[in-house]
RNA sequence: GGAGGAGUGGCCGAGCGGUCGAAGGCGGCGGACUUGAAAUCCGUUGAGCCCCCCGUGGGCUCCGUGGGUUCGAAUCCCACCUCCUCCGCCA
């Protein structure tokens, strides 16, 4: 959620803010229609305007009738029939403003829910240097790290992931199917050392870039993960809802990491918190189909170490912060010897709480493409707000401390299943065996994967 | 799951249906003392929102959350959430 002072004082930053996002505020103002960002702007301002109308005559109600109370208490000094005369009269002005007071009550309280529910889709300003625009073709390559192999030189044709794992026997889908429905997939013997190697080692670097270590719960209340910017419910979810509870599976814990310090207010020394969060993942994937979601590319659920920091609330403290997640992502991937590419995400591809956002695309042999493995955002103040996580700062007068919204860096240290992916395709040999990345050697115990 | 108890400001903790945004303490900030620090003493210190003639201006709200009773609720009633204690069950 953005500042509600964007819109009164700086409507025209907002207009163009949304005009590069390409995020629909309304649902009959899609991106594609004409002066949509200036009429979702109109919309918005009128909106706030109706609230704020029906606010200000809520409070002049509530006023009189703190006053009708206040004079009962002088009543007493009174003679006995004058005050009960007076009581009479005041009891009956005080009712008659309580029930004009709800009528109104109710009014201000449905503008107020429009209001809000409209400007918590209005997506997060937007990073003067993220490349603009929308598509594959928009964003920016910021760096290529690794060199693929030549499978050509080697002598045999690189197959996908799908079709190495399952000659290994280190992955089940046919199984996953039979129990959870498409999508879902067992990993079995080495299948499951490689995913819980890949959790260890991100967690060791992690631990050395001074994160805390947590182990997040699964679910979340729908108010968290809706604080985060996520869509707990809708057509369109990506989340999925537990029945007859206020509960969803999270999708990362990214939501479980931002939701932990909701409603506190923290010491500024204390800041940058950085956290480590090893949680399942959980995703409907909705509408997602095709050869880029074969096997476990794109799958129901998996296992994700994932980053979190809550920075003081400065653009060029987050940004910072977000450009080190960076280079620990980076630093990930390249000890596990995968080629990839760094990309500026274009604004068109942000969701609406990123500010800025990083991914890592592995290469892929078997697809003989890039695909993402990891991802990292600023998300700066837009969840803090909605989710009230502030921090105590010296202001610039003496001694005086205001509470400030922190900013919030997200990134993914791993996702094992895109991880097992990409090791995968990248250090298969021709006789279907995978060597293992040398810094997962300790834990899974072999250097080289084979069928049993 | 059953039976009790409790949720108050950054933290701890008092609070009678009206004078309670709320005692007291800690912490923070400013000052005195000190070569400096500690200790001590004095003062000060909640948040969010709305309006305007934008000021040492006016107003509204907030005591877990949401409802209700009342002229008036931190205080009374109901529901929910969370925590604690005891019992039961359980990896």
């Amino acid at each position: 959620m953005l500042d509600l002072r964007i819109l009164r004082d700086d409507p025209d930053r907002l207009r163009e803010n949304l005009a590069i996002r390409k995020i629909a505020v309304f649902d009959d103002l899609p991106p594609q229609a004409p002066d949509w960002a200036a009429a979702t702007v109109a919309r918005l301002s009128e909106l706030d305007r109706r609230y704020r109308a029906l606010l200000e005559e809520e409070e002049r109600l509530r006023h009189e009738q703190n006053e009708v109370a206040a004079a009962m208490k002088g009543l007493g000094a009174l003679p006995a029939d004058e005050r009960a005369a007076r009581r009479k009269t005041l009891v009956e002005k005080g009712r008659a403003l309580r029930e004009n007071e709800r009528l109104l009550a109710e009014q201000v309280a449905k503008a107020r829910a429009a209001r809000d529910e409209a400007w918590a889709r209005v997506p997060n300003l937007t990073h003067p240097d993220a490349p603009r625009g929308d598509g594959d073709d928009a964003h920016r390559l910021l760096r290529t790290v690794g060199t693929p192999r030549d499978f050509e030189a080697e002598g045999f044709v690189p197959r996908d992931h799908l079709a190495v794992a399952e000659g290994l026997g280190i992955v089940d889908f046919e199984a996953g199917a039979r129990v959870a429905g498409q999508k879902f997939y067992y990993l079995v013997e080495d299948g499951a050392l490689l995913d819980l190697a890949l959790q260890r080692y991100a967690l060791e670097v992690a631990r050395r870039h001074g994160f805390r270590l947590h182990v997040t719960p699964d679910l979340a209340r729908a108010e968290i993960v809706a604080g985060l910017g996520f869509q707990p419910r809708g057509p369109s979810t990506q989340i999925y809802s537990v029945a007859d509870a206020d509960l969803c599976l999270i999708g990362t814990a990214e939501i479980t990491l931002g939701g932990m310090l909701a409603d506190t207010i923290l010491d500024a020394e204390d800041l940058p918190l950085l956290l480590a969060g090893l949680s399942h993942c959980f995703r409907t994937e909705a509408g997602a189909a095709g050869q880029e979601s074969k096997g476990l590319y794109r799958v129901h659920q998996f296992t994700k170490v994932e980053l979190f920091a809550f920075t003081h609330g400065d653009e060029a403290v987050s940004d910072a912060m977000h450009r080190r997640f960076l280079d620990i992502e980076i630093e990930i991937f390249e000890g596990l010897g995968i080629p990839f590419r760094v990309l500026d995400m274009a604004t068109g591809d942000l969701a609406a709480p990123a500010y800025r956002k990083y991914d890592l695309e592995a290469w892929l042999p078997g697809r003989g493409g890039y695909g993402e493995i990891t991802s990292t955002s600023n998300c700066t103040d837009y969840q803090a707000r909605r989710l009230k996580i502030r921090y105590r700062d010296a202001a610039a007068g003496k001694g005086r401390k205001k509470n400030r919204f922190v900013h919030m860096v997200n990134g993914t240290a791993v996702a094992t299943s895109r991880a097992i992916v990409a090791i995968v395709e990248n250090y298969q040999q021709a006789d279907g065996t995978v060597v293992v990345p040398e810094v997962l050697r300790p834990w899974v115990g072999k250097d080289v994967i084979a069928p049993v």
